[in-house]
RNA sequence: GCCCCCAUCGUCCAGCGGCCUAGGACGCCUGCCUUUCACGCAGGUAACACGGGUUCGAAUCCCGUUGGGGGUGCCA
């Protein structure tokens, strides 16, 4: 508030100022994420601020829960802003008198045109947009007209964006556009702007999608005499398999599934933040200090990105490596469906568990024998262990069952005592321990056998040999 | 159609006129390590879209072609 009263009174604030202006009509995807991201590596380093601004102008497709939504991922991601959360409905009003200002200073028109009317005027297809028609009609304000703004007819508008150097527009290109719906309502474009003045943004970074909007937004700066953002930087899209812009309908990128399904936040932070930009040292996984350090915004590639979320499991498997025991435990424990009995054991198997973990719901197969009455049996591990291999399975069961009746039950002793029954068997430890581990997990692959033996204990990991024994066929 | 933008391995990034025989990462393939799997380690696979210039010299600069993306609402 305080920041926006100061520019009110002419104060021009010496800092940076950025800001990220999702609309609540969607829940955050890894596009607007980046774009947040962008924006706040940015301002961090060099040492601006980051603003929030919700722009909820579209009353019907706008909620609040989506809202929350946003703010809950950005959180998530670590992307903290500063100054309080601006949101756009609250400003309708001014909004609508800058509208009205550009009315009396004869720069904005009422039309009555309906789309239909503007399309069937049509005649020439490569013209595009409004034609104009009540340019001068001097229609009067009534319950079906929209003002439209009264475009320049000739010269060039461009702009230096820091991705893209000079980008240039023929304003004979741009058409009268709308200010206000018939509704009354501002458009995007108008709030959008007037909003950027109003919260002193020196910064403007977005989206490539919102390049050629730019000309109409600093058209309307201009006529509104709001003087225009230091910077512009548009952003490359981030694209699909068909290298289509992402879309929340068609592609599954909200922010929130990927923390449903297991990433970390420090994994997709330092992930989106190699789409489109790289660090000189090629040094891809770093800290996010680091990150923030060598970030750039004119060092940004201007061509789309593949969101590759092979990489991003990659990324993924590191950061939930590179987690210390204790943070292993928390935040994998909500992606397990263990009763509080056998949390103490999965804790020992924790660093193993962690090793082998690319997302968190991983973990969970690797210690459901723990907890259920009999392993889930893989049938392909069966087949291949215990019905093609069915001699070795037998005589493995049979002389591991009378060895393990005895030994000291600990990891290392069981290490020790398999390897002497494998090796009196004719067998290395790889064979040896293929139909305990079956016999046991019901699986071919799995944590280190012998420390999931020592947790899950010596009665039942017996009577599970003894069962898997009888099914034999 | 029109307007704007873009173009290095399958993908992401490095490269900003000579260090390029084009580097790193993911993926994929080999091998080693090994109690399975995973990790780790050692290798391999694979790209400057095309055509003209400029220059002693071009992946790097310019032009064109082709290809791709974005925009083109009284959505944001």
């Amino acid at each position: 508030m305080d920041h926006r009263r100061a520019d009110t009174l002419g104060t021009v604030s010496a800092t940076p100022r950025f800001r990220f202006a999702p609309s609540p009509t969607g829940y955050l995807h890894v596009g607007n994420a980046r774009a947040a991201l962008f924006n706040w590596l940015e301002a961090r380093r060099i040492g601006g601020e980051f603003l929030l601004r919700i722009e909820d102008t579209d009353r019907e497709r706008s909620s609040s829960d989506l809202t929350e939504n946003i703010l809950e991922s950005m959180r998530w991601l670590g992307l903290d802003w500063d100054g309080d959360i601006v949101h756009q409905a609250e400003h309708l009003d001014a909004h609508v008198d800058g509208a009205r200002s550009l009315l009396a200073a004869g720069q904005a028109y009422w039309c009555d045109c309906t789309p239909e009317d503007v399309d069937g005027r049509r005649t020439d297809k490569s013209a595009s947009g409004y034609d104009g028609h009540c340019r001068d009609r001097d229609i009067a304000e009534g319950p079906t007209t929209a003002l439209r703004f009264r475009a320049p007819d000739e010269g060039t508008i461009s702009f230096d964006d820091l991705i893209r150097g000079d980008v240039t527009f023929d304003v004979a290109t741009i058409e009268d556009f709308v200010l206000l719906r018939s509704s009354g309502l501002p458009v995007f474009l108008l709030s959008n702007a007037m909003d950027d003045a109003s919260m002193g943004i020196t910064h403007v970074v977005r989206g490539e999608d919102h390049v050629n909007g730019t000309p109409k937004y600093l058209l309307l700066r201009d006529a509104l005499d709001l003087g225009r953002p230091d910077v512009f930087a548009h952003l490359p899209m981030l694209v699909n398999e068909s290298r289509k812009k992402l879309s929340k309908r068609r592609d599954s990128v909200a922010v929130g599934d990927f923390r449903e399904r297991g990433y970390l936040p420090q994994a997709m932070r330092n992930y989106l933040a190699l789409l489109g930009w790289g660090p000189k040292d090629d040094v891809e996984i770093r800290p996010i200090a680091e990150i923030i350090e060598r970030f750039r915004l004119e060092d940004v590639n201007p061509a789309p990105a593949f969101f590759d979320e092979k990489k991003l499991e990659h990324f993924n498997a590191e950061y939930v490596r590179a987690l210390s025991t204790d943070e292993f435990i928390d935040a994998v424990t909500p992606f397990l469906d263990q009763p509080a009995a056998t949390l103490e054991p999965i804790r020992q198997m924790a660093p193993a568990l962690q090793q082998r973990v690319r997302l968190l719901p991983d973990a969970e197969p690797m210690v459901d024998f723990l907890h259920l009455d009999q392993p889930v049996r893989d049938d392909a591990s069966w087949e291949k262990v215990m019905v093609k291999n069915v001699d070795t399975a037998r005589q493995m069961l049979a002389a591991a069952l009378e060895a393990f009746g005895e030994v000291d039950w600990d990891h290392e002793a069981l290490h020790a005592c398999l390897l002497a029954v494998g090796e009196a068997n004719g067998l290395k430890l790889g064979k040896a321990q293929a139909p305990i581990r079956v016999a046991v997990t019901g699986r071919t692959v799995g944590p280190p056998l012998f420390e999931s033996l020592e947790v899950l204990g010596r009665d039942a990991t017996l009577g599970r040999m003894r069962a898997a024994l009888d099914a034999l066929p």
